[in-house]
DNA sequence: GAGTGGTCTAGACCACGCG
DNA sequence: GCGTGGTCTAGACCACTCG
């Protein structure tokens, strides 16, 4: 038994949740029962009925009880958690093969704005990177990343054209926290025009986006421009059960 | 007091690090310490640490410390909660004079992805509603939403040149949950040509969501379509602090 | 008023990181 | 080995909802 308690519990639930033990809209078994069931206190439940929250699975009413949420059993398919980066090879992991072109590789000095999303001094040299990216042999999105010389050492060719996200989190041993990201629609640029064969009525999906480490120290700022009939962003956004 | 002793205690943790007490890349006094001063138990001071923690300002490393990220400074200042719908009016409030003009609004029947996305039998009516949304007298979007007609009785033309997201939530007291998106890049089509005056190398930026309530139950699919130079998409990504 | 979840306590032992 | 955070207990009282 290497998982805690309140971990196991919830595993549990949510299996219940997704076989249909617990069906959706009814509600689940009082906090009271369910410690009784798993022999251990309330608020060990109330632990593990916290990760069920988080993930959307259930919620609770004071005064009434904790229900199961109509969408609940589709949800609890999902395997992987809620988060996505764009780190695009490994989105399309196992259905298709991506490969990386390195157009730009070269050191220099910051711009302003990018000392000031990278929280770098002026002095801190950057990577300059350009890569084209393709799916299946055709190009679907250009990506221009900045980062800071001092935290991705010793960048190689090799490393750009496979995943700079492997090896930050497995041969760095550094864990991306989180993404602030913008998305925009474009007209196509020369470079769309070139590298992704836009036409000028072929617009692009631009997402803007900088990326920080656990620790909260921003890696990189970047630009990617992907043809507009080549993919689009998901994202799940969970309420804040907040009270007003 | 009104708020639990758990919120006070984060809030004044969060104000501690937004001015700077204690500054960032450091680490926080240990648990005991900090329930000493609170005069409370330590669990109480990690459910104080555990909403920082979610608010992404601080992150613990067993064995070692409590640390503050080093973007905490500037997120602590964004009031908002992670969270933002698109519910247009909400987000511009204040700043610019939002309108909305109502194309379209009828009942009809759903289509069968429209029954599967809003979870409804074949014979449940649907709102059928498209909006023209102005920002200060200029057109930016086109709105085309399917709402269930048994969550959304009596829609009325006044509520919808306002907002229906205020009408859910103050006077029907329905809570919203969580949505989910996908944002996409597009040609402009004959719809967006007449009302958003793009001509064909003027792209939209799409919005395709489904947004549920607290319960779960879809209440609202929607396709958004803004004209390309009003507006993006922001999104703020947390990572996954659990084990690989 | 009865029953539910929400908060809180004052301890205990365990797991991990680091020197 | 020491100090940290992580988990867990067995209670207690409060706040809310509902019939």
């Amino acid at each position: 038994m290497n998982l805690a308690k309140y971990k196991e519990i919830a595993a549990t639930i949510r299996k219940r949740i997704s076989d249909g033990t617990y069906p959706a809209k009814t509600a689940l078994p009082e906090q009271i029962k369910l410690a009784q069931e798993f022999k251990t206190s309330r608020m060990t439940i109330q632990k593990a009925l916290e990760i069920l929250m988080f993930e959307d699975l259930i919620y609770s009413k004071q005064g009434s009880g904790t229900f199961i949420k109509s969408n609940a059993a589709s949800l609890s398919q999902l395997d992987t958690g809620i988060n996505q980066y764009i780190g695009t090879t490994a989105l399309f992991k196992g259905k298709s093969e991506v490969r990386s072109q390195v157009l730009e590789k070269k050191l220099r000095l910051p711009t302003p704005d990018e000392s000031e999303y990278l929280q770098l001094d002026e002095i801190e040299a950057v990577y300059d990177i350009i890569r084209l990216r393709f799916l299946d042999g055709k190009p679907y999105s250009i990506e221009h990343s900045v980062m800071p010389a001092k935290i991705l050492k010793n960048l190689t060719k090799e490393i750009l054209e496979k995943s700079i996200y492997y090896y930050l989190e497995n041969k760095l041993g550094l864990k991306i926290g989180s993404a602030y990201r913008k998305i925009s629609a474009d007209k196509p640029n020369d470079m769309d025009q070139k590298y992704l064969k836009c036409d000028l009525t072929e617009p692009v999906l631009q997402v803007e986006q900088t990326v920080f480490l656990q620790n909260g120290i921003p890696f990189e700022y970047s630009t990617t421009r992907h043809r507009y009939d080549q993919g689009s962003i998901i994202t799940v956004t969970k309420g804040n059960g907040a009270p007003a």
